[in-house]
DNA sequence: GCTTTTGTTCGACGGGGATCGTACTACGGC
DNA sequence: GCCGTAGTACGATCCCCGTCGAACAAAAGC
């Protein structure tokens, strides 16, 4: 225990806000993101992603799709493991993600 | 038809961008407003609206929901009656505006 | 015509956020 | 133990946006 086993915040299901979801999706990158990983049920490491940005902004963009509810982040080795938290969005905001997902543009 | 009747600018439904709608509806305030607008389909002059901020603000804040393409604004009078795109926003994100409107909190 | 009501425009201000580079940490492989 | 890979932390920068007040515009009513 002396390992600061810093399990990465995550607000509970109840803590989730819609605007701060609304304002994690409302940046293109974060968008992209949200794209891949409903394409990967099991979860993908962002790091692999062609979003044309440097890792430290991407750290940032997890971190806010994180701590905004929309991603679950699991360590696994020296990566981050990031998946939609659909089950979550979908009993809160019903249809959101859907749609936001349905967009052609 | 096309009547120049048009004062205020508005998107063609298919120049609705999904990150812009996001924008706009990433804001408390615009958010209230939505849901206000939601509850009107007559739609209504959003200087009703109890929602704390100046006029100037408002007018901003209507400007940036037009400008998305999230309300259409037709003058009567001296006022500005907005109402919710909601055949439009239904159309492209299907889900989307219920999903934001179920929202609790 | 004048006033009131409603809303717009403009400029200014302040805060937040998207971005980056650099330095640093953690884990895995050799 | 060393190194490479993946990601984080921190500070700096820049720009966008939400906010306001003051001045203006337009329509309605008297």
């Amino acid at each position: 225990m002396s390992v600061m086993t810093t399990t990465l915040a995550h607000p509970e299901r109840d803590e989730i806000r819609i605007t701060t979801v609304l304002q994690a999706l409302a940046d293109p990158v974060r968008l992209q993101i949200v794209r891949a990983l409903a394409m990967h049920e099991e979860g993908l490491s962002c790091g692999v992603l062609p979003l044309g940005v440097t890792a430290s902004t991407l750290t940032h963009h997890v971190r806010t799709l994180r701590e905004a509810g929309v991603v679950r982040v699991r360590p696994q080795g020296t990566s981050r493991i990031s998946s939609l938290r659909r089950d979550d969005l979908d009993a809160l905001f019903p249809g959101l993600l859907d749609g936001v997902l349905a967009a052609r543009r």
